[in-house]
DNA sequence: TGATCTGATGTGACCGTAAACATGCCGTTC
DNA sequence: GAACGGCATGTTTACGGTCACATCAGATCA
């Protein structure tokens, strides 16, 4: 048992140059390829680090170079849809460049939250930001930091427009108005996202502008949360007073709600009443009826946002990297001609 | 411009004890606060860092300490709802310990990217580790790697029961199958999940135990992919042998598939099939019909995963941590009386 | 009143790595 | 054949914290 009193510490480079019998620097040369390294050295060295099972100590190197090749995920909301397939390809992206991620995910209704998050990241010096937390507030928490490091904002759409990356939330809302006024539709009404959020503004402002492009009456929009529940509530709500022949929901989950709502009623979507959605997360084809939403591809979204921080990949050819994506009209059966109210 | 030569580099200890007129280690003292520091001194340091926007050194710190106050998440498919929400649950657990979460997400289906993923966590020194990859192989990979941190995987039910937290999924099977008996169902498929995962396996059995308990007929189970796609595949195909009276989906998503192939086939949930989800994912209320389903309590899961590694918090009083959750069925609409075949 | 303790603080070493600089050898080149 | 340049490698130092130990003044105690 005593014979590996010094075995509970990890092996560091000095070990293995030692088993290696080089200097720990050719260590260090060997681990970060540098040229200058015959071979022959070069084996033992890797033979040496194979039979120590030595792995390198990120600490130190992060502590001497104050590189930690890591990029910060600042998020609120994760477990949603959108935000969790950004950050997955936000990971792949960043993988294959040899990068990682450290996520914090905050409670954006708490400005404390943003704060420390924020001081987390930077405390493990990642070297790019993404934020998915798409609320006027921590935009603007972070613009009043001066980070010194690229940072990217998901979804914002003109707040910090130097650093934003965004799928289109004007043209897409109006992509979905115009379907539904392009079907007969006057009297529509939108259910819309959390006021503080960046996307929830921009899709309803896209709802108001294409509204008024069309001369159709507006009411005014409803302040939703996204969920499924808000929609069927909304619903209900809604039906009370009938004077509308479709709804634009914000996002798919309040659009299904909304549907179960409106069947719950007697009514039937799309025949009574149209429903448009957006997002087209993947169980939209499956809703009844299938629904007709706009979809945005968040999976591009992480992969330009690593390209914005660490620049284009090798084999891209050093394109600039657009930071504005359209999104699409997805139609399904959800939203069908307009009847007289 | 040239007064600021040194301005490049961010503060150090040694920065603050020099304007606060005291010694680094004093400074270190306060950041840790140590009980023998007097109040005055104590003030003049916190105000130094203050002016100097001192900002601890992590990599520094995790160096000597060799503690990261970190714990890593290993997980696959991290986009999925129950994923998701354990991750954020034990982020929010973690944090209120005063720890941070490094997510790796990984591809299950490569066995590179598991040990990747593993050495990448590693090697930021975790000091804990959360494995949400239920799949075979990456418990394999696991335990072959004898980590010498405490773990915890997540939904594994008896590969490696020292490490397991999970929700009993073959009682919550057996809870959707009988419940489909009870009304009379004698004649039922099994939608699994993917071969290589745990969970899928584990509900498969409830399935097949509770069936067998009753003396049902036991068709062989379809192995699909989660996705709704495949449960609307699924349905399309099995429609066309229409030997069964009701459907338990392993998951809520197929479930949605499903109900969309038999209405598209011109038939009712639940007059004509009858189908049992798994989860309850938010939207699963409002399913049309409203899903029948098995609720996991996944942000529990996660709350409990950070307390087996972390020790309980503070004030549980120090009660051990159950290590199973027994989920529980949700009864809605998609489940009715059997008819006759 | 001197020995002992304790609270508040300072000094120096150390963690594992990379960078800067130094060394020695060998092949060119004029 | 002396000067030079580059390759392969070694030596030293720095990074920003923490830890172990030292110091010193004042309180306590016999």
């Amino acid at each position: 048992m005593s014979d590996d009193a010094s075995a509970r510490r990890p092996p560091s480079i000095r070990d293995v140059a030692r088993l290696a019998d080089v200097s720990h620097q050719t260590v260090s040369r060997v681990l970060n390829n540098h040229p200058s390294i015959r071979p022959e050295t070069r084996d033992r060295v890797l033979e040496a680090m194979e039979t120590l099972h030595y792995v390198p100590n990120r600490a130190a190197r992060a502590l001497v170079t104050s590189r930690s090749q890591t990029i910060g995920i600042l998020a609120a909301s994760s477990t949603m849809y959108g935000p969790a397939s950004s950050i997955a390809s936000i990971e792949a992206a960043a993988r294959a460049r040899g990068y990682w991620v450290s996520t914090a995910n905050i409670d954006s209704s708490n400005p404390q939250s943003i704060t420390d998050g924020l001081a987390h990241l930077m405390a493990q010096s990642v070297e790019g930001l993404v934020v998915i937390a798409p609320q006027v507030r921590v935009v603007r928490a972070l613009a009043a930091q001066q980070l010194d490091i690229p940072y990217v904002t998901l979804q914002s759409t003109d707040l910090d427009p130097d650093h934003t990356l965004s799928v289109d939330q004007i043209a897409g809302a109006r992509l979905a108005t115009k379907h539904l006024i392009s079907l007969g539709h006057r009297h529509i009404y939108h259910i819309a996202g959390p006021q503080d959020w960046i996307e929830a503004e921009a899709r309803m402002r896209g709802f108001l502008e294409e509204m008024g492009a069309n001369d159709a009456p507006i009411t005014p929009p409803i302040l939703g949360d996204w969920s499924a529940n808000f929609g069927y509530y909304a619903g209900s709500e809604l039906l009370r007073v009938r004077d509308f022949t479709a709804i634009f929901a914000a996002n798919d989950q309040m659009a299904l709600g909304l549907m179960h709502a409106i069947r719950d009623e007697g009514l039937d979507v799309p025949r009574d009443i149209s429903i448009v959605g957006f997002d087209d997360i993947p169980e939209a084809a499956h809703f009844w009826p299938p629904l007709t939403t706009v979809r945005q591809d968040f999976p591009e979204l992480g992969r330009r946002a690593v390209e914005l921080l660490l620049g284009p990949a090798e084999d891209s050819g050093g394109a600039q990297t657009p930071t504005t994506i359209t999104p699409e009209l997805v139609v399904r059966g959800s939203a069908g001609p307009a009847q007289r109210l």
